[in-house]
DNA sequence: AAATGATTGTACTGCCGGTATAAAATAGTT
DNA sequence: AACTATTTTATACCGGCAGTACAATCATTT
């Protein structure tokens, strides 16, 4: 990830977020980033391939946090309303998720599709949620309850007016878990569901788990970037995530204490960005039943 | 409205629902319809206006059967069931809903803000309906139910699959119904609600009610246009409403009644959609409090 | 038959996303 | 320093888009 081609993702999710995707022409991209239209499409193969990239790079920062934020402690419906709220409040005052929707709708087949799947995926992960915060017995309505919880916070974002606070925001977002609440105990007194268990689960195109080598190989290398301050640091923590990477049986819960501090060692540097795409990847891997 | 004009709008509407609001050209419309451009610009301004019309024709001819189907017995959440439904069935194997959020989520503001009011306003009956349907006990929190139902069923209609039968869409309506109350009880039992009643009401921009003696003429005017056949019994039903309109006190229930079956010789023919135009204006006048 | 208004056909404008390409700048290697 | 390879730039171009302009034609009314 060139750095330059960061520096036009930037332009261009200002101008997304400002304008619309619709109403920013790759024009005005160019003239806000400064380069011309060869570099553009040397970076990306058309306009859609740089709105992914945005996109992939919001959901990839986006599972980070959430991941660190459940590390931090014993789970329970506060931690669901702070990974839920990371989502949001990373969306700039809610403006990427009319991105997102404007995406959703819009008429472009290939970005509907890819779209589609990061919404499905978004519903698998809250589905999963559901069950481990509120218990094995919910699972077979955790589907439908994920499906309406998303539906409900959808138009809590959208129409009611005026979110300009972050505790508004979240004044909402526990509303809605209370809510969805009562949803899940309503439909196990009366065991009804249309949705089955796993049914947003698309194994077929998740990609493939990145190669524990390559990502250890990313880590020393990020590593070489910090400030002279924190380098020694941050040579220590790549040095053990990478050793422990590479060992017979790693040792998830120490890599991931060790993984939020590194992590944070890039907030505010230049390859922030590229620092939360290797460490989604060493998530994956923890996540990820092999390594554990 | 003219034929000519009806015409064209039956085939932007058939190409909007087969393409998508952006994939479809004015010059495919022009094709589809057998008219020139300059046609086209005569009877719109914009390929905007074209769609706000079918929107209207749509939302207009939805207001008619809802009313149609409360004036037909006691209330109750079957009612609301088949009140939903119409819309829902209206839209063709629900595109047309597609194509609202579509432009809603567009990047054209003139869209927008239009759609933004559409919606608003299907909230605002939605809330009240519910009121009427479960009892003012609930009014408070009709607001909230009303934006959370819309959120769900607009999640069920769209994500999970196959909704091929009528009977497999009325299923899921049902459920995000039961589902509602569910919610309701819970919001009431707990005293939680994030929105105040009447919210989405912005009688603002609510157009002013038509003349009575205008809607009057225009019913005896299409009684005119109907075949042979059912012209005699069109010209007593249209003179009886336009009598009882023009009069001190008119006679609500009885022109509910009559209004329907009016309504239902124009079933088929080329004016139906204006026929439901009217009548939207009839039942506008109808529930508004100086006709009651 | 004259007049009026709707309709047509066609050419045009300006913007769009995307392609092509030769020249210039930059970086890497010896 | 010189040579090479790659990246970047500037610019012209393509087809398609929404919307405009306008003279020619058609249909209806009077």
């Amino acid at each position: 990830m060139n750095e330059r081609k960061q520096h036009v993702l930037n332009a261009a999710k200002r101008l997304f977020l400002e304008n619309g995707f619709a109403n920013t022409s790759i024009q005005n991209i160019l003239d806000e980033a400064g380069i011309s239209k060869g570099t553009f499409y040397n970076y990306f193969n058309s306009k859609n391939e740089c709105l992914i990239s945005i996109i992939e790079e919001s959901t990839g920062t986006a599972s980070v946090l959430r991941e660190e934020l459940a590390a931090d402690g014993p789970d329970g419906p506060e931690v669901l309303v702070e990974q839920i709220l990371v989502r949001l409040r990373m969306n700039r005052e809610q403006k990427l998720i009319r991105l997102y929707e404007a995406i959703l709708h819009s008429g472009d087949p290939e970005l509907r599709d890819y779209m589609k799947s990061v919404h499905l995926s978004e519903l698998a992960w809250l589905e999963q949620r559901l069950t481990e915060v509120y218990g094995e017995q919910f699972r077979p309505y955790a589907a439908d309850a994920a499906l309406m919880e998303f539906g409900m916070l959808g138009q809590y974002l959208q129409f009611a007016p005026d979110i300009t606070s972050s505790e508004e925001l979240s004044k909402r977002i526990r509303f809605v878990i209370r809510r969805t609440e009562a949803l899940l105990r309503d439909m196990a007194e009366n065991d009804e569901h249309l949705l089955e268990a796993g049914q947003f689960d698309l194994r077929a195109d998740s990609p493939s788990l990145p190669a524990p080598g390559r990502v250890a190989e990313e880590m020393l290398r990020l590593a070489e970037t910090l400030p002279h301050e924190s380098r020694g640091t941050g040579r220590e923590f790549a040095g053990f995530l990478s050793t422990e990477l590479k060992s017979e049986k790693p040792r998830a819960s120490l890599m991931q204490s060790i993984a939020v501090p590194f992590r944070k060692l890039f907030d505010g540097l230049p390859n922030e960005p590229e620092a939360r795409t290797v460490m989604s990847a060493l998530w994956r891997l923890l996540k990820s039943s092999n390594l554990k």
